[in-house]
DNA sequence: AGGAGTTGTGACATCGATGTCATGACATCG
DNA sequence: CGATGTCATGACATCGATGTCACAACTCCT
């Protein structure tokens, strides 16, 4: 591989010369500056960015860690789901200021992390950007050698810089256009009741219906999603559920689910107790997982988890951060929201009087 | 940030000695040892691995192209879906040999990867994956600085070292398997023909037909997806083709569908008709996408793409070429097998005779 | 006892790029 | 015309780790 040195002898000028052509440092001749080109052309000279961080202390490296450091040890079947596009906001922004990323994944193995963060300390990271696989506490060990960092979709007790996602102005504006839309029954099928996620949708969802004077009926909220991944035994607690919300004296005419995943698994079981989508009953996810929410047949009514923007945000908080240009103390902690897609799964109800009057399903 | 100066000043020794400890170079007396681990302990003293890559000319790094992490998915939204599992596949090679990942994504833009390139170029990379996102010809730019390179999910003209996943075999004992099941008029509603994976599929459908000894039908194979995602226009292309196959005078018992998105499109399209799945008729997919085959009521029966498998091929396959073990021509092409995956959306067909006779499907 | 081999350690040069300082050639100004 | 400033360039030191060589202090062997 040539060296400065190599293109300063073949363009006749010393290697400081070179670096000036390279970087646009001092001034140099126009004939000068050609023959350097030239010669770097012709040796297919590339710099070494080693002898550059060397030198300069700056290695232009960020380092990323996608996976589970969940306190929690959960599921980590959505593996890369998030991730993915929070990864993608994140090179974007980066990538306007000239960084690299360094990326790590853990499997799901919370003790690989601090070897990964060695790593990362020896390639003299300039931050670090923790994604966590979904909004959750997470607890990083403190590692020489790593400055800045920020956790992307989650959160720490120590204060550490965050991106989150506005789950529950996301639910609330979802349940409320179900309500604009008609619907006054509306059911929730939540995620597993600890999760972050849960608690702040199901306070969205609360305060939609509130909004609207609707009374919170215990009976329409059920927690029907297993925190461990088991598709059959998921399948039997949302059929479970699913019996329980359609045998309510006054079942509803539309229902939430935790995730598009739920909204999928949901699609099966209703259409085998012989009901049609969305005429009988609406059905609405979240995160929009496009893959599944377009796909579907009705196509899936979500609210939209901005992973990308998260990864953005997350992206420009820590280069505020390591250009010590970083906003204090609460904004720290930032909320990204993310829209509502609208799409088939939810039909309008027409409402025939002021009062609720549940349509169409045969009661007993 | 500590060098190895501060440490050996602490430990009162030469820094070669302390670069004795830290690789296990020449002998350290014990006490000498522990004098020094205790200083590097005390400085948290993190080795530069910058200054290592430039006296040894020797980075350890790997970098790594994806093309599918796309903001704006370019051709089969299947965004990251393959990318990520081989990515994980490749990261646990690799790190097995102390290997770190340097990953880049096009974002979905083709003319970026010169630059991508050229940035590991100057990072110094040891080799270079890039994982196409799905089985595909690509055609890499040749780049200065750029050593050892292999594709993983596609393949070039140049000969250069790939690993690819075995379409054929995968559709084949899948459909081998339907037939033992018992079906013999099995449809193939195929991704657009121009792909790769459609060529080794259909070839792989039509060999366990033959194997089996049943005709082959043109009628029954019809491509059903289009190049570009377009969730509505896909949908009506589907719901075409399947009408065509069910008006057929002798309609098929099952179905295979060139990916898992497709089956679950099918899955709603299906219901809307009033069939039962899989009694009416049976579902296969392609790829094993769990998010989906898992979920999906029924799961669904199909074919894995060795995603992990690949990436831990394409790692190793890399790795030999760096340390000049590798092997000459043919196998520098690998091709990676996966197993069906047997859920229940393939339900057993009794035969009443030896010759086909389809059943409980009204006829006109 | 004297040479040979082993062990434990340090001095010094080196990898490639760049910051600092110096210098010669001009241009400009009062 | 001499003082001053700008332009174009080079010499040299430096970043942190490690390979090479040197050397002192032992341990063995014959």
């Amino acid at each position: 591989m040539a060296t400065i040195y190599d293109v300063a002898k073949a363009a006749g000028v010393s290697p400081k010369t070179v670096s000036r052509v390279l970087n646009g440092d001092g001034p140099v001749g126009k004939k000068t500056r050609d023959a350097v080109e030239k010669a770097i052309e012709g040796l297919g000279y590339v710099p070494s960015s080693a002898a550059r961080t060397m030198r300069s202390n700056r290695s232009g490296l960020i380092g990323l860690i996608t996976g589970a450091i969940s306190l929690t040890p959960s599921k980590h079947d959505q593996a890369g789901l998030p991730d993915l596009f929070i990864v993608q906001g994140i090179q974007k922004a980066l990538e306007a200021e000239g960084k690299t990323l360094l990326i790590s994944d853990t499997g799901g193995r919370l003790d690989r992390v601090p070897q990964l963060m060695r790593t990362f300390a020896e390639h003299r990271v300039e931050g670090l950007i923790y994604v966590a696989e979904h909004h959750m506490r997470v607890d990083l060990p403190r590692t020489p050698g790593i400055g800045h960092v920020v956790i992307a979709n989650g959160y720490d007790d120590h204060g550490t810089a965050c991106v989150l996602p506005d789950d529950q102005s996301g639910q609330r504006r979802l349940v409320a256009e179900m309500i604009a839309q008609g619907h006054r029954r509306i059911a929730y099928l939540t995620l597993p009741k600890p999760m972050d996620a849960t608690r702040l949708r199901t306070a969205g969802y609360r305060e939609a219906l509130e909004r609207a004077g609707i009374a919170y009926d215990p009976d329409m909220v059920i927690e029907a999603d297993l925190p461990k991944p088991d598709p059959e035994a998921e399948t039997q607690l949302l059929w479970h559920a699913i019996d329980k919300l359609m045998s309510l004296a006054e079942p509803p005419t539309a229902i939430c689910m935790g995730n598009d995943r739920m909204a999928m698994r949901a699609y099966g079981i209703l259409r085998s107790r012989g009901l049609t989508l969305p005429d009988d009953i609406s059905i609405a996810g979240f995160d929009n997982y496009r893959i599944v929410a377009e796909t579907l047949y009705p196509p899936l009514t979500t609210a939209e988890l901005p992973y990308a923007a998260m990864g953005v945000s997350a992206a420009r908080l820590l280069l505020s951060l390591i250009n010590g240009t970083a906003p204090e103390g609460a904004a720290r902690r930032e909320v990204v929201g993310g829209p509502v897609c609208w799409r088939d799964s939810v039909a309008p109800r027409v409402r025939t009087q002021s009062n609720v009057t549940p349509i169409g399903r045969k009661k007993t």
